[in-house]
DNA sequence: TTCATAATTCAACGTATGTTGAAAATGATG
DNA sequence: CATCATTTTCAACATACGTTGAATTATGAA
């Protein structure tokens, strides 16, 4: 009967276009909000609609389905940073090949922090992974839930992208190795493993222990986790016991 | 019309008692199959029932409600295994304490395998977590996705478990710094955190890397893993750079 | 045999989800 | 001013979910 009174205060929004568009970008950001708070299945299509202020249907108009969105976010992150990390690796064997070339073998050139160039290129990844995914909680979710369950939706193009990634630092600890600077038996693909794996749980799980064990501000934890990390990591991996233990 | 047509050959069973009860913990073991399978959110209840050949209803007259499934898997998985975590770190006490009494510092005993007594304690938390979570994808998972994300319902509980892991961890790592054992210049918290995770991530992740970097049978790939992870650990946190480098 | 109780299923509820087809408003172009 | 493509919303669809109340059957005690 009163299905209509349209002289009510509250709904019924105009339809067309905006004052001011809504370009597809703000919905990305939007969607990325929601799966950061809900996770990719639990966060609906409705809720990312809410989030950016417009219909549902919007999402539809401009991307295919629910999963396009989420492999729209995942190639925008990962090819903003997989170059940073080839970068560092590319800096590495550049010095490397020169190194060797003036038939260093040990490779201990020091620079200004007191770092080998190879543990300064891990710390440099260790830096560029907090940079790119520190607050980006729905990121790292997603990558979690899409590697360590093997139904989730789009985890062929989840994987792709991070075997390059580790393919990356693998090249760095193959490099290390073969000019001597890392020891000989460790495996490279496990060892590579350890390395993202912790660097990415260190953001993902800090927050949590942080608020309920450690009491110190949490950019504050995540340095020292960070700092310690490395320095275990490094020891775990180097050729020998370098006396350069405050190097950080 | 032919709304109700019960000649059918299908589907009518009767409805009482089954000639061979279902007991609940059946039903627990099925929703962990299924959380395992689809995640503790996008298991559903009627897909519980399904995997446990029952009515969704019947889940209902054995538990209160979805979360107290998840609770009653969750707690019977951590009484199961954190006594297992005790008695390691309080063998270890003992052997401490008394070594202290015989006024051995350095604590180097030696064990048949050639570990020292820490280095075994460690080594046996590892086999420990891998015994009771490897063929539990659903635990892990569950444990993943509560902690990780601070919405999941009854993180209250599932940290609380948490926290008592932990803390055996910590006095271990605490009782080998105030030996001697260990550097006095790690942090309790954080390398607590690195040994737990990683011991976890292996579980989670090697299956998938596996598949597709590494190609060794998995039972193998994860004897390799955790190998290769103690004795990371090990350099790491030891106090000196002991030679037995060959000791697993 | 009768009767209470425990174990099981049926049918439905309200709500949420992903998605779609059509309608409407805007801005630009003729 | 008319037309048209673009952008936005509306209303609905089919399906799935967690949950509940009533109905049904089997079992064991009286």
């Amino acid at each position: 009967m009163l299905k209509m009174m349209n002289d009510n205060s509250s709904k019924p929004r105009p339809r067309g276009p905006k004052p001011v568009r809504i370009d597809p970008s703000q919905l990305l950001d939007a969607a990325q909000r929601v799966f950061a708070r809900d996770g990719v299945d639990g966060g609906s299509v409705r809720a990312i609609a809410r989030e950016a202020k417009c219909d549902p249907s919007l999402l539809y108009y401009h991307f295919e389905n629910k999963e396009a969105i989420f492999v729209a976010i995942l190639e925008q992150k990962f090819n903003r940073f997989i170059p940073d990390l080839e970068n560092i690796s590319r800096a590495y064997s550049a010095h490397n090949t020169r190194g060797a070339r003036q038939g260093a073998k040990g490779t201990r050139p020091i620079n200004e922090f007191g770092r080998t160039p190879l543990q300064e290129a891990f710390w440099q990844m260790i830096k560029t992974f907090r940079k790119n995914i520190q607050n980006d909680a729905s990121f790292r979710g997603m990558m979690r839930n899409s590697v360590a369950t093997n139904h989730s939706f789009a985890q062929n193009k989840v994987m792709n992208y991070v075997l390059r990634v580790i393919q990356i630092v693998q090249k760095l600890l193959s490099d290390g190795m073969e000019s001597g600077e890392l020891r000989g038996d460790i495996n490279l693909y496990i060892t590579t493993f350890f390395f993202l794996r912790t660097c990415v749980e260190i953001l993902d799980f800090f927050p949590v222990l942080n608020a309920t064990l450690i009491s110190m501000p949490l950019e504050e934890a995540i340095d020292l986790a960070e700092k310690q990390w490395f320095r275990l990591f490094w020891r775990g991996i180097a050729n020998d016991s370098n006396p350069d233990e405050e190097s950080l």
